[in-house]
DNA sequence: GCCTCCTACTAGAGCGCTCTAGTATGTTAC
DNA sequence: GTAACATACTAGAGCGCTCTAGTAGGAGGC
């Protein structure tokens, strides 16, 4: 890069409002669609600028405003889930007013370089998605700029967070296994996962209210190979006389998916032996031959809110808010009773 | 946003020269690491900045530049190939001397406006990822800036493109299930998707080379449900008494997941009733109980083509290229041969 | 001694916009 | 006629950097 030549030139406002025999102010005005010019040289202006192929310079723009109108979106640019939340936020994004400019981590791209970026781009506000940073790290950026953490909870209240009620979500899965009969559920957790001490505890209460006794946790995780491994140990337990379960609740869907094939492969039928409930509904609990119940979280909600809290913020910088969006259990057919009820 | 107040004032580069009792060219020289500055001195500017916290404003660090120096990446969010390929670019980007501007599109935002913003960013050229919009749009784009079109086709020759081959890997796909002594070899293919095209023939190919007869395409695409689909009428071929295939190249991993599902339910064994090839060599393909031989894409070496290129492109504006990546055979036990050998 | 050369630094003009404080040219009121 | 007030437009000072063209001052050569 070091001997390249200058890019292409291209038009500025100046040659705009030459060729259209104006001042740079008047550019200026029609391109920010501020009262001040006349339909007519609206138009002539907007004309001119079209044939020359011109579009403002957004380093040029933010400059000289006093302020950005951005938005720096921090996300995991392997997690599914984090695309389909940025997607989410470009409408109440743009409805707001604010621009929105993003950066990945991955692996290979830690997030405190995804947010220098953010920084050294003068964002007013910045929303990390999912982050697995720590959170004196995340205190710390909050103290930089507004700072919004979106799908995870950070503890201790110093730093904005919008993410889900996972409480609520595991409480939802457990119960309704108990309404379908229930009496001898498994949690399949998620260890040190984000989320998990929630879903622990959402299904421990759940059973604690219905006058059921808890059973050990299993240890799973995040991903189908640990849900597979779980798998065994619960087919395991359905060869037993005894106590043995007949609904699982799964740390989320890929550790279900894992789960209801290992417990396939060993013979037993869902739901008939083994009723299997996920979390998250990914794409593949859609899967008619899957049809795992599961319990899905309001993407829509949580971009919008993840976004006015930003600017919420920004006008507010004293504020803190923790905003809880509610998830919704989605019934399939991997815990639909199908035989008597039973005891 | 209208009666925002004024962001939190940051500190600017007058701030740290004054602080550190030296001119602003001065500290500019230091952050740019530029000869020029004696070393106790960079120390000292070095320590004021970050005592104040300050960061260089990128915005006015490109406006004054010649250059932005800027890659602008779109792609697609959803997908989650697009984001291990933005992943493999930074490394590269980095290398070369760029930085990169990622800007995603979605069903809810379209690749224009994507690209819309990457123009008012000023990047020197741009990067975008499997676009489905239309040639003529594309040439247009690289009429106004480098442009790069990554795993996709473009006909014609007047864009840039980096992109795996699909004829190669069809035809590694088709090759191993001849040598691994298959006569009979189905495609369930991908329509229009992008390289199905490509993939069709280099099935053709390899048949006719090998002196075996291609057989008709089966209607596939590219999700579960068309592999699931596709895989009851292959069932139903598998009953007959003649005629029948003993292997399936599918156009892509889901396809072939949901052909396999479809198979299996139908109660034959893979590979031995039916040896399945997938393509992209998706995480699942690799799951234990899926096992999935498939054609997997050089990730790493796609990014950085992608990246050299735009570079390339940037200092010769003229020259237009096609560099097509080789994929690489994976071979699991979908079409491991068990038994023994067929005729 | 003076001249040259090097290193360490500074002055100041941009970059392409935004935005405040104007100036012209009506139009209306009385 | 002129004051009052629109509306349509312009001048020009920033915004926070980069970068060229300089200056100051010390080391070294002869």
């Amino acid at each position: 890069m070091r001997d390249a030549p200058a890019p292409r030139a291209r038009p500025t406002m100046e040659d705009v409002a030459a060729r259209a025999g104006v001042s740079r102010a008047l550019v200026s005005i029609v391109f920010r669609n501020q009262p001040g010019a006349s339909e007519a040289t609206r138009q002539r202006v907007r004309d001119v600028a079209s044939k020359l192929g011109y579009a403002p310079d957004q380093r040029a723009r933010l400059l000289g405003r006093k302020r950005t109108g951005q938005l720096g979106v921090a996300f995991g640019l392997q997690h599914g889930f984090h695309g389909e939340l940025v997607e989410a936020m470009y409408a109440p994004a743009e409805h707001t007013g604010y621009e929105l400019v993003l950066t990945g981590f991955a692996p290979s791209r830690s997030e405190g370089r995804a947010i220098d970026d953010l920084l050294a781009y003068r964002c007013e506000a910045v929303i990390v998605v999912g982050p697995t940073m720590r959170t004196r790290d995340l205190v710390a950026l909050s103290k930089q700029l507004p700072t919004v953490v979106l799908a995870r909870r950070v503890p201790g209240g110093a730093v904005d967070v919008v993410r889900t009620d996972d409480i609520d979500g595991a409480r939802q899965a457990t119960q309704h296994l108990i309404a379908q009969g229930h009496q001898r559920i498994l949690h399949i957790d998620g260890g040190r996962a984000p989320g998990a001490a929630e879903r622990r505890r959402g299904y421990r209460q759940s059973l604690v209210a219905a006058g059921l006794d808890p059973m050990p946790f299993i240890g799973g995780g995040l991903t189908e190979m640990d849900g597979a491994r779980a798998g065994n140990t619960v087919a395991a337990m359905l060869r037993r006389r005894r106590g043995k379960p007949s609904a699982v609740f799964a740390f989320n869907d890929q550790c279900a998916l894992g789960l209801l094939q290992a417990v396939g492969a060993a013979g037993f039928t869902v739901p008939d032996d083994l009723a299997v409930v996920g979390y998250d509904d990914s794409r593949v609990a859609r899967l008619p031959w899957v049809e795992l119940t599961t319990i899905g979280q309001d993407v829509r909600e949580l971009a919008k809110k993840a976004v006015d809290q930003a600017s919420a913020r920004i006008h507010h910088p004293a504020d803190r808010l923790e905003t809880i969006v509610s998830p919704e259990l989605v019934v399939r057919s991997t815990s639909r009773a199908t035989k008597s009820p039973r005891r």
